[in-house]
DNA sequence: ACTTACCAATAGACCGGTCGGTCTGGAAGG
DNA sequence: CCTTCCAGACCGACCGGTCTATTGGTAAGT
């Protein structure tokens, strides 16, 4: 019952976070979305940059979740465990029709201007990242992966790339950049 | 004499939605900025939508003389001509501190809520792709590029991929994310 | 068991500041 | 004289945030 109102502003906020942006969305179309006084809000959050701080952190903890579930899959080869993970974030986006990737959104808005977010959104990105390094160093242990190849840059590429696809699908409301990208960069990076 | 004003105005107007982004650009610090009263600028521009859309198509025409340049050049083989786009790009990145690209940013901030701005943004990609497509198939002719590829899809996919590696370098404020995509998309696409 | 005390949570009036935009007045120049 | 452009006072709306008052539930005191 008690912080039933966080969760319901923390869950309505990514939403409309990820529609609007962050500067566009303001404190009383949020408030009048969830039936949300005042007085609840700032009981809760300290601030509304606090507030899209702790948005994020729930998206990362939906992201977490979806790398468990993909990567932990031990039954399918770790390239394909990675490329499952992002087909599940396909079918998120389209699920929420296609607005992008809130990581992507909230950097590219703000990290010009706000330093704690240029941070955040880096270290989000750089978990992501780490973790898909991982597994595909396990890849190229397994010969999956040719040598050469250094697991970290090609994870950092990979999400780079795929943040390129997410903006590019929400705006044309589309899936096709992402599937393409992911064509591309599994056919060329395994060879 | 006569259009200095809106020439300052877009001249600073590209650097400051760069940097800040659209919603965050209030009229007083550009109109501070350039030492503009307001009256100037809605004597030049209809509204702020309005001058922002101007300065998309300004730094368009920019983007269309780099193309004009690089792809131009047939003293080069054409993928190389393509290549040396994204890398006069870069070297204009670096310029502005890694800043990314205009339409990426703006692209993400609006393309959630301001269709205008949704179609607008997606058909700069749309012509910039259109003319790598070009030279794409210049090169396919040529042999220099498998004939199993769709130039019109490698050529989006360049674009997708440079616009996620932008994002990553202005989060980062370095040129890494950048040159990384590069070579691996030109080692990759050309074989 | 009943009262009391306390506190997290709700509720919304209210704040100064800034937003994008309008309007009128005048200067400049053909 | 008439148009173009500069100049800035002014507008209502909304911004994020503060403040005080009041709930409702619960734990302690007797």
């Amino acid at each position: 019952m008690t912080h039933m109102t966080k969760e319901r502003l923390l869950e309505s906020g990514l939403g409309m976070l990820l529609e609007r942006g962050y500067n566009d969305l303001g404190m009383q179309a949020l408030l009048e979305a969830t039936g949300t006084p005042k007085g609840s809000f700032y009981h809760h959050f300290r601030s509304k940059e606090d507030f899209t701080l702790q948005v994020i952190d729930r998206y990362m903890a939906e992201v977490h979740r979806g790398l468990d579930h993909s990567l932990g899959n031990t039954s399918l080869p770790p390239v394909e465990r990675v490329r499952l993970f992002f087909e599940l974030s396909q079918e998120k986006y389209r699920q929420e029709g296609y607005l992008g990737c809130l990581l992507g959104g909230v950097g590219q808005e703000l990290s010009g201007v706000n330093e704690t977010f240029r941070r955040k959104i880096e270290s989000c990105f750089t978990a992501i990242a780490t973790r898909i390094a991982g597994c595909l160093e396990e890849a190229q242990q397994r010969g999956e992966l040719p040598p050469e190849k250094d697991p970290r840059q090609m994870a950092d590429l990979l999400v780079d790339c795929w943040e390129g696809a997410a903006l590019r699908s929400r705006l044309r409301r589309d899936p096709g950049p992402l599937g393409t990208m992911l064509d591309f960069y599994f056919s060329a990076a395994i060879r």
